[in-house]
DNA sequence: TGAAGGTTATGAATTTGATTCATATAACTT
DNA sequence: AAGTTATATGAATCAAATTCATAACCTTCA
């Protein structure tokens, strides 16, 4: 017997109009085409499904368990397609993140929260695993968003500004450096530098001044949390470098100075990094907005 | 989106086999009418339910949901589909029984009894609302079977025969009809007769002798068991006819006596009426024998 | 009982949807 | 860059679904 979705809207339509003619028209087919889609569905099943010597005919026992299949399963279908419509306006869908800007958790996770209460159907998660090969995962489709500062030219990739930031030097208030207007590359070579755990290659310190300068600082200390890389900063175990909007937040306590990398400074851009065809999804747009207002309340502080 | 089971099977075909030639295979088309379909199932989503861009392709986040489905749903529509084949098969189906001898209870029970234990997946039920215009009810299929002492020529109704049985006149052995021979319809005529509470017209006393002899007895008492009948009968509260498997079976009981209808004595048939169409179902051809053995067995008694 | 009205069935023609065939395109590996 | 593997594409073909027109059947009423 092969049975599909259509066959069991047919049991059902006959069964509550209470007659062909009027399945038909709920189905928007002829009469004849739903006389001879039964005939069909009959042949295939072996058993007469509808009672005929009444008028109007009638599901038989066989049809009526046909009726209670479809009283199950197509709740089920409507869920679907209603939940694939849903898709398609953009009001649901999957939000996976990947971040390669370590220190993004402080302005994302707030973001994250305003954008659920406006967004309860859109699945929401952050992937720390897929941090390193962010953009290959987004072109896979593994993630759906990736915060970087390094856009690329790839194709079906689009990189939205969110905003500017700067990373800074940040030392002990006591610290020699302290006294000067800003920090050079040389001025590492003596230091402990005290880093996010990535890769080098991705800290803005390294790829904006150390490298290109071909500079090494003494030892690399790696931190996880934020918090705990500003109190050994502020207690002269090293020094560091972290986005603006970091230090910013922390500004009361001045245990510790921070200064601009190079005289003008280095200046860098956050991006979301998404599929072309989705970067303009209403959920997507929003948490894109979301992001940018979070950090305009970051650089008042 | 017009989903049906059809495109379930191929999301889960392709999820399953790893790649769209396999999946092909799998589903006996052509790798290329499959891409069509998967093509034809997006363009009626709306949205992306593979990633292409990798090899083999996968399942998109969107598509991840319809496999869920598949696993949900499809189970449902195989296990419909095996009942349909049961039914077909004759292994299952609905028995539904209309019974228009009243006495008929004492036998029939035992038989389904037996026959639950061959056909566990057969729907049993005794229809008792249906007594009344039993035949118009299996042939509008709601009953499959009746129990009647009266065949008549239906087209599309088979009337197979279970048993003979006898009619008989039961009295208190003090009755002074006692010591008789037999009974005639004149004999009635004073009496009290106790019966089943059924129509007059389908009980044997009347149907085979008082009504062709228009012959009254002075009253009718209507009991509903067989076991208060003869309670009463041997008391000496009335006489009544019961079928002879009915008093055979209490043969012990020497209160009251049993005297043959006529001089030759009355000999009536049971017959198991069914739509032509399922008097060789084996379940039901299984039901008649089961019952022709029972038969056989009240009259060992 | 015959007529009228309502309902479903049927067969041929037509339309629509699915599949195949042959080949192009894309991804991956060496 | 070449070769292999995997999927996509378009035209042709086939199969399934639907329509149109009408036949057949059932129920009710006078």
């Amino acid at each position: 017997m092969h049975i599909e979705f259509r066959h069991l809207r047919t049991i059902k339509a006959i069964h509550d109009s209470g007659g062909l003619a009027r399945a038909a028209d709920q189905l928007n087919i002829t009469q004849s085409a739903l006389s001879h889609q039964i005939k069909g569905i009959e042949d295939q099943a072996g058993v007469e499904l509808f009672v005929r010597r009444s008028k109007p005919l009638k599901l038989s026992s066989s049809g009526m368990r046909l009726l209670a299949a479809a009283e199950t399963i197509l709740p089920q279908v409507a869920a679907l397609e209603a939940e694939f419509e849903g898709l398609v306006a953009g009001k649901s869908g999957r939000l996976h993140i990947a971040i390669e800007c370590h220190a993004c958790f402080e302005w994302l996770l707030p973001v994250l929260e305003e954008f659920r209460k406006a967004w309860p159907d859109v699945d929401v998660d952050i992937r720390p695993g897929l941090a390193f090969d962010a953009l290959p995962a987004l072109r896979k489709e593994e993630v759906d968003l990736v915060i970087s500062s390094d856009p690329e030219d790839l194709p079906g990739t689009d990189f939205t500004p969110l905003f500017d930031y700067e990373p800074v030097f940040v030392a002990a208030s006591s610290h020699p450096l302290a006294q000067k207007a800003f920090i050079e590359a040389k001025d590492f070579e003596g230091e402990t530098l005290i880093t996010y755990p990535v890769d080098r290659e991705r800290l803005d310190v390294f790829s904006q001044l150390l490298t290109p300068n071909k500079v090494e600082p003494k030892t690399i200390r790696q931190v996880e949390l934020t918090a705990v890389i500003l109190l050994l900063v502020a207690s002269n175990r090293g020094v560091a470098v972290l986005p603006d909007w970091v230090v910013r937040q922390v500004r009361y306590n001045s245990d510790y100075v921070t200064l601009p990398l190079t005289e003008t400074g280095i200046t860098r851009r956050l991006y979301a990094a998404t599929r072309t065809g989705e970067t303009n999804l209403p959920f997507m747009a929003h948490l894109i907005r979301l992001a940018r207002k979070e950090a305009v309340k970051l650089q008042r502080n």
